[in-house]
DNA sequence: CCGTATTTGTCCGTATGTATG
DNA sequence: ACATACATACGGACAAATACG
């Protein structure tokens, strides 16, 4: 008798305490709710969560090793607050990953995944003529996730998602970088224009030129990295 | 009053017991100590380690997001045993951030990166000569870990070192596979001279094929993987 | 510089879930 | 199918270190 369960309680089935103090805690990091450099209260954020502190301690050590928090011996844990030059060396590798996805798609990319690619396009286009800030950005990040899951190495997809949970905690830093919407709305068609051609080193070299604009836009407050690639 | 400690001592200072156990226990899984698959008693562990489970708990928290062992609620903790189709992505993955770091020391190696590089050259030549496996793995282990330090990006430098790790392991599960010695000795002067070259796709393609090596003699257990890139 | 309060580090007990005869 | 044994999940208590007055 398996009764189909709705997508986000199928998830929470097999998530102990931990992972659910984890994804808060995660969540709330993303969400500015913490500010990069702010202290983590372990007591506070237990009572909070309605749990004890071995859950948030365990969920602690995760977001360690996810780069999300940095722990100091017997003074806490902190949101990680990026500098400057590591946050540049991030963004580059991301862009060097995408590069990668770019020279794979444009190999093995199927007729259906294009399909999808173009829905996506589509729904931003829709989302910037509304002026929707704020699913344009969603779909932005739904559409390139899909890309790299498409280029077919999980690991790599897995890193990915790390990476831009790791930019999305830098922005946080950069106060006002919200705000410009539209600078990428043609170069996602160019992207997949590039991959239909099927020439690996052009549809690498248009996907990191993108992702690298990404980094442009937020250059004020970065120092100008030398990091992998070009 | 500050009095110079030995690196070891000095590592260990700022460690949390969480982080000597998960170092502990890395280190065991990497030296075969625990088979891949094999279940991580919790009580058992914490019993040898002279600990209680809770700094035994949060190491497996760290190892699991590293990648190192799998959690399954409620039934326990399992050296993961990699998959040959994931194995595969991530050899691929490997190589591609190798052609990465071969792209980027081409336009940046400095002269006294080039000898320390060459040392260790060098010294894989005499521990082939001397047929010294050991001290020609570990050589050979550093040679790449420090070109890809050289390279200048730190997030990138410590990917890597987590896709060494699982390689380990992998490797693990491939039984025979030690034995093959200086399959890459005069390669890894190949690299050097290709770096020097000045030309990065250059640089970049032979960093990328030696690193496949790797994975093409252990292929006999590898599903041909299509992962990223070529 | 010292004493106090707060917070983290560690350990252990209990409840719950899983495997086994 | 049931009962028993066992391992994990979680909570709470004590010890140690740090921060503050």
């Amino acid at each position: 008798m398996s009764v189909a369960l709705h997508p986000t309680i199928a998830l929470l089935q097999n998530n102990s305490l931990t992972m659910v103090v984890q994804q808060e805690i995660e969540r709330a990091i993303l969400a500015g709710e913490h500010a990069p450099g702010a202290k983590l209260n372990e007591a506070a954020l237990a009572l909070q969560l309605g749990v004890s502190r071995g859950p948030v301690r365990e969920a602690f050590r995760i977001l360690d090793e996810a780069g999300l928090v940095r722990t100091e011996k017997n003074r806490g844990v902190f949101v990680r607050d990026i500098p400057p030059d590591e946050a540049a060396e991030i963004y580059e590798l991301r862009a060097a990953m995408e590069e990668l996805v770019g020279r794979q798609l444009a190999r093995h990319m199927t007729g259906a995944q294009r399909s999808e690619a173009e829905a996506l396009v589509q729904a931003m286009d829709v989302a910037v003529q509304a002026q929707d800030q704020h699913t344009y950005h969603q779909l932005n990040l739904r559409f390139h996730e899909r890309l790299v899951e498409m280029a077919g190495n999980r690991k790599l997809a897995a890193i990915y998602r790390k990476l831009v949970k790791e930019i999305a905690l830098i922005r946080r830093r950069q106060l006002a970088s919200v705000g410009v919407l539209p600078v990428s709305a043609s170069e996602h068609r160019d992207i997949l224009h590039a991959i239909a051609s099927g020439n690996p080193e052009h549809a690498g070299r248009v996907m990191f030129d993108h992702a690298l604009d990404g980094k442009e836009r937020n250059r004020p407050l970065l120092a100008q990295g030398t990091a992998a690639d070009a």
